[in-house]
DNA sequence: ATCACACTAGACTGTCCAGTCTAGTTATTC
DNA sequence: GAATAACTAGACTGGACAGTCTAGTGTGAT
């Protein structure tokens, strides 16, 4: 039963290296824009060790994936429950809105977008691990202030969705698309401060 | 002065069958999977006729872009300034959700995307002649509508993002990522619904 | 009729790249 | 120290594909 384990064991380091190297170049490069020779040159190691851990590119590009989506797994320690609502609201949307403004996130999007048609299976994860994630966290926070009495919403899965979506607004689609003259960050601040004030005005607690 | 055209003038037929051929690969497969014996394959022509219209890859790429834009520009006769404000967005909105979730205008924006680094001049083409410019349009909309009495609104460039953003929601991310079981046709529409139910709270004129 | 150019069919070049193979080296276990 | 398997360096195969070239055939303007 215990693992047999005869000769030399494959080097843990070394895996990470490669799926760290190769996370940094599809992201800047795109899968198409990325060979097996420059991973193996970039993570030092040599081709076959690529081969040899990830079979092929395609294997390579989804272990990629899987790994980044783990790292952003860990982020939503970020809600304030006992802030008041107002409070809390904007600094969820501050904190949203650069994560998804962030080069990385951008880059990443761009890629699961570029794909979703041949890898679906892959863009399935990502939707999940993300924006379906940030959806159920961010309706439960809805949750908690509905029972404090901080807001008054009937449908908090609804309302989380009309907060998330509204948000990303241009600035996130102007990211996206590579735009150049981006808002800049205060103008993309008060839009989020737009956005609560206006979900504060449908679903705040009168007086 | 006057064109000389000498010898035998280029077909305009001809070029649109191989526009026509590439735009259609070029949403289906994506840059990279497209070739161009494939395209005067499919436009019917031989290869050297696509070079000598087109010159390279690149630009044969740039022209079909363009091509589409200059074809969506034509859409925004669905404004009926003379309903009621309610009747009106619930209108515009079904539409514009229509139009987003439209199997070539998602692959649009997934090609954009994924050469949004590459190719910036194409995106940001693609980013005034689509969002950009919807933006306009329903921003004078609602500028009418405020004449008309039948909204209140001090700043429409910020309301009119509010709600074209708030609206595409879920099922265009979901639409963009290629996932499998998208919402229903029928959960789409209540969405767009409660959108325009959350802007009237907001921005409706009282009583 | 003739000039000029568009067009065709297909061969060809050069490059890039996924994936394999080889021969030798190094680390680990028993 | 022998067996085993990971690792390296680099050569190699095979296929795809952008772009060029050639030689010949339409086709429209003058």
């Amino acid at each position: 039963m215990s693992t047999a384990a005869k000769g030399r064991p494959k080097s843990e380091e070394k895996k990470e290296a490669m799926l760290s190297a190769a996370a940094d170049l599809f992201l800047e490069n795109g899968y198409d824009g990325v060979s097996m020779d420059l991973v193996a040159d970039r993570a030092g190691v040599s081709k076959q060790t690529v081969y040899s851990h990830f079979g092929n590119k395609d294997a390579l590009f989804a272990s990629c994936v899987t790994c980044k989506m783990e790292e952003y797994g860990l982020g939503p320690a970020l809600l304030d429950h006992d802030l008041p609502a107002r409070e809390g609201l904007s600094r969820i949307g501050q904190h949203f809105n650069a994560l998804l403004l962030s080069p990385e996130a951008v880059r990443m999007k761009r890629l699961m977008c570029a794909h979703a048609e041949s890898n679906p299976k892959l863009s399935e994860l990502f939707y999940q691990a993300g924006p379906a994630m940030m959806k159920e966290i961010f309706a439960d926070y809805l949750d908690r202030q509905v029972a404090r009495g901080q807001l008054q919403i009937e449908d908090t899965a609804l309302a989380a969705r009309h907060f998330l979506y509204m948000i990303q607004g241009d600035a996130h689609m102007m990211a996206l698309l590579n735009i150049s003259e981006a808002p800049s960050a205060e103008e993309t601040d008060r839009y989020v401060e737009s956005c609560v004030e206006l979900f504060m005005t449908v679903y705040g607690t009168k007086g």
